[in-house]
DNA sequence: TATTCCGATAGTGAC
DNA sequence: GTCACTATCGGAATGAG
C-alpha cells in the first residue's frame, strides 16, 4: 500500500480488523488514527468513513468535499467536529495525568494536503517532536499562517454568503503551497526564526517555560489546600 | 593566515623557509608549489615572486596584472610559462617513472580567482581525485569552457590587437562566474553528465580506459623489443 | 502538503 | 572562483503482488 492513500485504505477497512498501533478509537462515522508521524506530544487523524450515498473519491480531500453536495459536506465535517470534541476530552485526561496540567489543542485541516483521504488533524499546541523536520512540516501547523484551516472555521463557511464559501471552497492548491514556502515564526511570541534547528530550540523552550508555569501553579494549588486543611484541623 | 592570502605569504617568503611539503621548487623569477586540494593526480600551482619595481598588490590576479603595465605584465607571464615548461618536463619523467606513461598537462589560469596572489595551475589532465567535489571545481579546470585560460592563448593575447588585448584584459568576474553554473559535460567525449557522482565515475573510466590503451601500447613494444632481441641472438 | 534518499544549492566563518 | 560546515532546496522513488 502507498503511502499516499494509506489513509483511504484506513477508511475503508473495518475497525476491528486495524491494529491498536494505528487505530485509537472510532465512532459510526468516523475513525481515530495515531499520526504515523506526530509533529507534537499528541497528534491524532480522525477520517471520515465511506458510507453511502458517499464513495471515497467524494472524500478525497476538503475541496472534493466542499465542492460536492454542500448539504452532506457540512454534515461530514460536523460530524468529524463533533468526534474531535470527544478526542480532545480524552486527550486532556492523558495530559492531566501523564503531565498534571492541560495545553492547548488544534483542530484542523491543511489547506493542501498531500496525502488521499480527508483527515482532520488534533494535535497538542506544543509541537514538540523529532518528526517536526522542515519548514513545510511547520507552516502546515502554524495556526495564524493560513495554511491550517481550524475546523470551526471552515463549518462557518456553511453559514456565509454563497459568493464567500464558494471562494473559500476553491481552495487553490498553487495559493496554499506558498505559504509553506514563507519564513519561520514563532507562533507563540511572532518571533523570526533563521533555521529549523533555532526554531525547534526555541520551541522547546517555550514549551518548558509553560510547564514551568504550570508546575508553579500546581505547587501554590497544593500549597493553598495544605493551609486550608491546617485552619480545617486547627 | 587566512586561506585567501596564504599564496602571498609564500610568494613573500625566502623559499628555503618554506616546507618541502609545501613547496616543490624554485626559481629566480617564480615560486612552484604543491596545490593543497589537488584536482588531479599531479597538481600544481607556480607563482611569480614579487621583485622591484613590483609590489605584491601588482600581483594580486591576473586582471590587475594585465591592467598594468603592459611590457611588465608580458615579462611576468612569459616567466611563469617558461617556468611550467620545466615544471612540466618534470612532471612527465614522474609519469613514467610512477605509471610508466606520459599523459597530457594543463597549464592556465582561472579566469575568476578567489585566492589572492596571481596562481598558474600545471595539472594532469586526468582530474581524478578525491578533492574534486562540486561543479565549480570541475567547471573551472574544463579546457573547452572558457573559465581555465591557457597560458599561452593569454601570452597571444599580447600580440594581437590593442582593442583585443583590452577586451580580454577586462576579465569580468560576473561573465567568468556564470560560466561555472553550466552544465557538467566531459571534455574528452561532450558527454553531459547529471550530477558530480556520475562525472566522478566517468572521469575514473576514461583514465582507466587512457590507462589500459598505454599498458596495452608498452606491452606491444615490449613485445616487439623482445622479438628484436631475439633476431639479434639467432 | 506522506517519508526518505540523494544531491545541488546557499550562507557562514575561517584568520 | 579557497575549504568545511550547516542547512535548505529540489527531484524521484516509495508498495503490493
Amino acid at each position: 500500500m502507498s503511502n499516499l492513500t494509506i489513509l483511504r485504505t484506513y477508511a475503508l477497512t473495518n475497525p476491528s480488523k486495524l491494529p491498536p498501533s494505528v487505530l485509537f478509537s472510532h465512532s459510526p462515522t468516523s475513525l481515530t488514527v495515531y499520526d504515523a508521524f506526530p509533529k507534537s506530544i499528541f497528534h491524532f487523524l480522525i477520517l471520515p468513513r465511506v458510507q453511502p450515498p458517499l464513495v471515497a473519491s467524494d472524500l478525497s480531500d476538503l475541496r472534493k468535499l466542499l465542492n460536492g453536495d454542500k448539504e452532506r459536506a457540512k454534515e461530514v465535517i460536523a460530524a468529524l467536529s463533533e468526534d474531535a470534541k470527544t478526542l480532545r476530552k480524552e486527550i486532556e485526561e492523558e495530559m492531566l495525568s501523564r503531565y498534571g496540567f492541560k495545553w492547548g489543542i488544534w483542530t484542523g485541516f491543511h489547506g493542501a494536503p498531500s496525502m488521499d483521504h480527508l483527515h482532520l488533524h488534533v494535535l497538542s499546541d506544543d509541537l514538540c517532536s523529532d518528526r517536526m523536520k522542515n519548514k513545510k512540516h511547520y507552516n502546515s501547523f502554524h495556526p495564524k499562517l493560513g495554511f491550517f484551516l481550524d475546523v470551526d472555521e471552515v463549518l462557518s463557511w456553511f453559514d456565509a454568503e454563497p459568493s464567500y464559501y464558494s471562494a473559500m471552497a476553491k481552495l487553490d492548491t498553487k495559493h496554499y503551497e506558498a505559504m509553506l514556502k514563507t519564513d519561520l515564526v514563532c507562533y507563540r511570541c511572532n518571533a523570526n526564526m533563521k533555521n529549523i534547528p533555532s526554531l525547534k530550540a526555541h520551541l522547546q523552550e517555550e514549551w518548558d517555560v509553560e510547564t514551568r508555569r504550570e508546575k508553579a501553579k500546581m505547587e501554590r494549588r497544593r500549597e493553598m489546600e495544605e493551609k486550608d486543611s491546617t485552619k480545617v484541623t486547627e
